[in-house]
DNA sequence: ATAAATAACGAAATCGATTGCATAAAGATT
DNA sequence: AATCTTTATGCAATCGATTTCGTTATTTAT
């Protein structure tokens, strides 16, 4: 849909000759031996500050490594420890704020410990899933950080790294009964918060876009919606809860097209993802639907859209950065300590609730407070 | 500014034994060079579907080592080639659409080869970029894909990669004169066309939301911006030339502030993304500013909040994912070919106009057309 | 002053896969 | 039958850093 055709230019440069001789001799600590006439031994023991080298020495051979222009080399060291100072993440798709900025956070603070993050998405596929597994087993990676896929059911897949005492941190979308590390926010207390909100603003029917319901993130979500509804005395009804597959922006129209059609459509929604949201709303003002007085809509996530919709979004803030940091460090900390993974501990992050103009039927935000932030 | 605080649970589970004596040993090709009383020569070659090895050998060996659960090592084979099977990716911040989207495409096509992915991102400070160089140099990828941070007005710490015959495929944000493969979209052809196509909406007064001069992309969408108000006949005026920093979402805003106070304020605005224009089409509605009768706007990425906002914003479509993928083939090619760097190769893109409402004065789009897509 | 302890460094094995060279056996050639 | 190929496989070095186990000096203790 976008873009066009390909226009290969190429522009011929002078060559230089170097380029044809050879690749530069990469320095190693053989060579560094050979030149100070010491041992290997002692230079990798030099290099990585051993206490049972002299401090003459080391400083001795810290600098001729710098002169020579010596840089390790990870590979072999990875061979050596069979580990790869590397931290392997399994996501859906990178192109999603939520994901990218989770992904973000993890390769901050991997990098800060000298760790590489390596990515693969699969798309949501089982499949490619699993192959991504593999591929990262293969790369002999220190940690594993994974949000499951949309068909992803079984989980036999991550067995592998456990047996290998390889850690995993699942994020967002997590398995059950996995032994595992856990990062993930209150799916449920937020559906329930948001559903809560709602009923407060004054709605009496409110509908729910749920996601696929095997997953935890959506279940959870959908159940604060039912229990908000049920404590305050409202009917849960099966009309009022759309099933979606992947919440994007096309089913968003045609269950918000749907419920507005219903003799007795709802006043209110509760979305889980903003995608959707966001789609009910353009779907409803075009139809001559008031927000939020006569629909009031609620998402989840706060992605960069929610704010800038008209009316903002009020949406459920997801710590994705923060997530993400969070995820690399477990998998730090559990390599230090060289723990067991036979134990779940799992870590859960308060979600907030950001209030925007689709939801506030009672006062008025300011304009100024309309469009916060940067999106 | 969002989450809160965390809240970690610790949940105990039966503890299996397995994990207390061992990790699960590796299968090693020496371990089936002694199953079946081959030399771990032919074990090897027989894997990799060496042609002097008989099929039958090479079927034994493949199902035992299917049975047996071999496991290649990525790693000792990384070592003794000297090389990684990962590409590298340098770029500025991994949460921007533009960006996630690119990276989405090179991990797409590199996974498809067997290529690992990993990322670093400098934030757009060049002390970030020069140490993520390093590490990346360190790890000994096959080929380096880079978009430079904001900051980076020197090349030194790419020479390292092309010492060693690591080809560099510069994407979007590129130097100037350094031996490398290009991918880029024809910024100035889209800068011209955008600020065209306001000329002929009957802008007469045309502002540019101006990014970093020292980067190619920017400085090239103002020229194209020049050149079409000049090949018109209209002066090119400073004072509607906005130069920012970051062009973030509050930079726009006050930019937008400062030209509709003029005396004589521009009738159309060429912004060099979108997020500085989303911005302005917000602060001039609010501000009882009609668009696009008054005031027209364009902007550029085609970022998911350009066909929320309303009215929709026009803007310029970046082939993000077909960027990575593109970038991808080149280091694969190049590893295949094993050619060498002394050349700069330039793949320039299409881009396309998108037209939406911000800018659309004659005819009306159909409402249909307004949303495409799904965000 | 002599045994014991410590400090500083080296030799060599190791991690696991790859590959140039050698070799043995079988087949082809004259 | 002797020579030459071809086919199929093994030997051993290699990639570069790490680490165990020694081996020397040198210092401390008795």
């Amino acid at each position: 849909m976008q873009q066009g055709g390909v226009l290969p230019l190429i522009f011929f440069k002078k060559r230089r000759y170097l380029f044809y001789m050879s690749k530069k001799k990469e320095i190693t600590i053989y060579d560094i031996a050979k030149q100070l006439n010491y041992s290997p031994s002692t230079i990798s023991r030099a290099l990585n500050n051993h206490s049972s080298i002299s401090k003459k020495t080391i400083s001795t051979i810290q600098n001729a490594a710098k002169e020579l222009g010596y840089r390790p080399n990870s590979i072999a060291a990875s061979l050596r420890n069979s580990k790869s100072n590397t931290i392997g993440i399994m996501i859906a798709r990178i192109n999603r704020p939520f994901i990218a900025s989770l992904i973000s956070g993890v390769e901050e603070r991997a990098r800060k410990a000298g760790y590489n993050v390596i990515i693969s998405q699969s798309n949501d596929n089982y499949e490619n899933e699993l192959n991504n597994a593999k591929a990262l087993y293969d790369s002999r990676i220190t940690g594993l950080i994974a949000s499951l896929a949309m068909e992803t059911k079984d989980y036999a897949h991550f067995q592998q790294f456990v047996d290998q005492g390889i850690p995993i941190v699942f994020v967002d979308r997590v398995p059950q009964g996995f032994n595992s590390y856990l990062v993930v926010i209150d799916n449920y207390a937020a559906g329930y918060r948001a559903t809560k909100h709602l009923i407060e603003q004054g709605c009496k029917r409110i509908a729910h876009f749920a996601g696929a319901q095997h997953l935890n993130v959506y279940q959870e979500r959908r159940k604060g919606y039912e229990d908000a509804l049920r404590e305050c005395g409202l009917p849960v009804e099966e009309e009022l809860i759309v099933r979606f597959k992947t919440l994007s922006f096309e089913e968003g129209k045609k269950a918000t097209k749907k419920l507005l059609k219903m003799k007795n459509p709802p006043d209110g929604i509760f979305s889980a993802n903003d995608t959707a949201a966001v789609s009910a709303i353009i779907y409803a003002k075009k139809h001559g639907v008031r927000i939020p007085e006569e629909l009031a809509i609620i998402g989840f996530n706060d992605d960069p859209i929610a704010s800038i919709v008209d009316p903002g979004l009020s949406t459920v803030t997801h710590p994705a950065t923060k997530m993400g940091k969070i995820s690399a460090q477990r998998i730090l900390e559990h390599t230090e300590k060289e723990k067991d993974q036979s134990i779940t501990e799992v870590t859960i992050l308060n979600t907030e609730l950001i209030i925007r103009e689709s939801s506030q039927r009672s006062k008025n935000l300011t304009l100024e407070a309309k469009h916060t932030g940067q999106p």
